[in-house]
DNA sequence: CGCGCTGGGTTAAACGTTTACCTAACTCTA
DNA sequence: TAGAGTTAGGTAAACGTTTAACCCAGCGCG
């Protein structure tokens, strides 16, 4: 830790209020009334000639008056907090969502609050009712999950923004991709690669970003005659998406017939089963080809083998904005499927090995 | 989306109040004084008999009575928000650092505001004074930057509380690593391992935290007699720190001497550096050794050729609270330098390598 | 009987805003 | 010059809490 002698910083005032100062204070200062005060804060201009109006300004100013949230709040009834419920802030992607909605929000002139719900009901219920205390005048759920709470805010009118994930009771204003196209495209990039057997790898169902995108993939699949591998997800315990990857795919390299094809409807999924295809002594860029969801930002850096469906994050920001100042039409916003492994891989290096190779060290 | 049609969720009650309820409703539910229920919210008993206080409770359940906070802050002059400025919710450290505060947080009782300062003054300014106004009742610089807003506030005795980045105007309640012990051991690593060259790679200085990472480090290192490469920093002009680990490293692999062993101030900048170092055709487990700082979660994952100084995020939310809660001595937390590459690989297969092979292709 | 004390409450005054309503001074207009 | 209309700004009531101050009944005690 440097220790610097603590010095004035250059761009302060001579004397910076130290104390959270009141309208009132203000009010005396310019030897106004504290309506007046309030009116010239909130740009009410027919109430005030331009000789106050510049008096309440210079005040404000020399003071450094700064509305009160809380009396603000109570007066109105509304708050310019917007909460935001994140199901699971250490998952990079929804911390890169996080970020863009704050720029966005605040450009709009709101305050983002940001909460982790980690996946629970129960703490979605205490993040949402506490921040309805506050008066947030807004609730944005980054992967919402059913709970008593999101039920009455639902009934009640509440502003509810649902992103990624839908709304789990149905369909209410929602920002995001189309999921199920986005599966469909995956399977219709397998096949033109026609390398063989391809896999899938999918988190809880119960989300139905999820199902989507399984149930586009799936279904496109069947369509065009993929060889897709029975499912492995019947034994993987964990529940975090990491882990997800790694057991499930450990499972299909213990099996004869080894994938050469992989969907993950998450990047954090494919990075476990990434892990596990290493740890069996595979070359990823060679062996499989892995297509992940979201492509966070970090993937070109670390995960030049990874494939993914790109999830337009930057743009989030602005379209949650817009759903929440009015428009609860949902937004659908467009995703590409980014191609990051060398080449289409010479068509068919082997088409349907059917043995799969053991793979030890 | 799939789409449910609307169904009771089981857990609610029959009649969740759709509105937020205050507490004269609650109140006159009961049959008693408005001050009478607040004093049983608030845990106030010797002044209610058991009949009473059994009423009030059944009342406040029956209407799921939750105190607003706006009214509770204006009579309090205080919440139970506590605002976490991160000066980069982008970068996944910070981001596993707030989630770990959310949760010691709220186990403390407190309701965490996140908001993303970009590292940017006037922004951190903006959230400064914003949640002053509402009543924050402490403030958690995740990287702080000297601002006006910073300076004042530390002249009225706000609780301040600086994570990671020391306070930039001196001494104030830290809680981080002995960043400067942290820097010289990796020196020692180094030197034990006897490879060659080594090269160090690092953020702007004016962060405390990266000027005592790098001070620690060179200074060890020149005790060690290390070989140290002259910085290729001089012409990096990326701010990002995986443009800057990029950008550097390039410049290091376009000299004739390459280095064999890089200390990155930050796992970002090794992930820009083995970026470089890929992209040159070097295979950066056996070319070179990386050694990156705060060791992410997701380093285990994909980044397995990485050595990082393990920063313990995991226990960071509860120093955070003991600092708020009280004792404004600074906190410093023990940490780790994991190893992850194979071995000391064979102590020295080239020791100085004066000539660095032309890497192409 | 008068006094103080205690348990169990109520009343009312803040906290900082916003805003409907009121007032006083001008300015027209007939 | 009375009345109407406009302009500029003050007054006070709310918003939902908390809490100091007060009140009253009942009781024990001299």
């Amino acid at each position: 830790m440097t220790r610097h002698k603590p010095a004035e910083p250059g761009t302060a005032g001579l004397d910076a209020t130290p104390l959270p100062v009141s309208i009132a204070a203000v009010a005396e200062h310019a030897g106004v009334s504290i309506a007046t005060v309030s009116r010239v804060v909130n740009g009410v201009t027919n109430k005030t000639s331009q000789a106050t109006l510049a008096r309440v300004r210079e005040a404000v100013q020399e003071l450094g008056y700064r509305p009160m949230g809380a009396g603000r709040s109570l007066r109105n009834r509304r708050s310019r907090l917007v909460a935001v419920l994140a199901a699971n802030l250490a998952n990079p992607t929804m911390a890169a969502i996080a970020a863009v909605t704050e720029v966005s929000l605040r450009k709009a002139g709101f305050v983002m609050v940001l909460c982790d719900s980690h996946d629970q009901p129960d703490l979605q219920d205490e993040y949402l009712l506490e921040m309805r205390a506050q008066f947030a005048c807004g609730f944005v759920l980054l992967g919402a999950v059913a709970s008593p709470a999101l039920w009455t805010f639902r009934a009640a009118g509440e502003p509810l923004i649902f992103v990624n994930r839908g709304d789990p009771y149905g369909s209410q204003c929602h920002v995001g991709i189309d999921n199920r196209v986005a599966g469909a495209k995956v399977a219709r990039w397998f096949a033109s690669l026609d390398r063989g057997p391809v896999a899938l790898i999918h988190g809880s169902l119960s989300s139905s970003a999820t199902a989507d995108r399984v149930a586009g993939f799936s279904e496109q699949a069947r369509i065009l005659g993929l060889d897709i591998l029975p499912t492995a997800a019947s034994d993987v315990t964990a529940t975090e998406h990491l882990e997800i990857g790694h057991q499930a795919m450990m499972n299909y390299l213990g099996r004869p017939t080894r994938p050469q094809c992989v969907f993950c409807t998450s990047d954090l999924i494919a990075y476990g089963a990434h892990r596990a295809a290493r740890e069996r002594g595979l070359d990823p860029l060679k062996d499989i080809t892995f297509v992940g969801f979201d492509d966070s930002p970090l993937n070109a850096w670390i995960a030049p083998w990874l494939n993914a469906v790109r999830v337009p994050y930057a743009a989030y920001g602005d379209a949650i904005v817009k759903a929440l100042a009015g428009s609860s039409l949902p937004v659908t916003l467009p995703h590409d499927l980014i191609i990051r492994t060398p080449s289409p891989v010479r068509s068919a290096p082997a088409t349907h090995p059917e043995a799969g190779r053991d793979p030890s060290s």
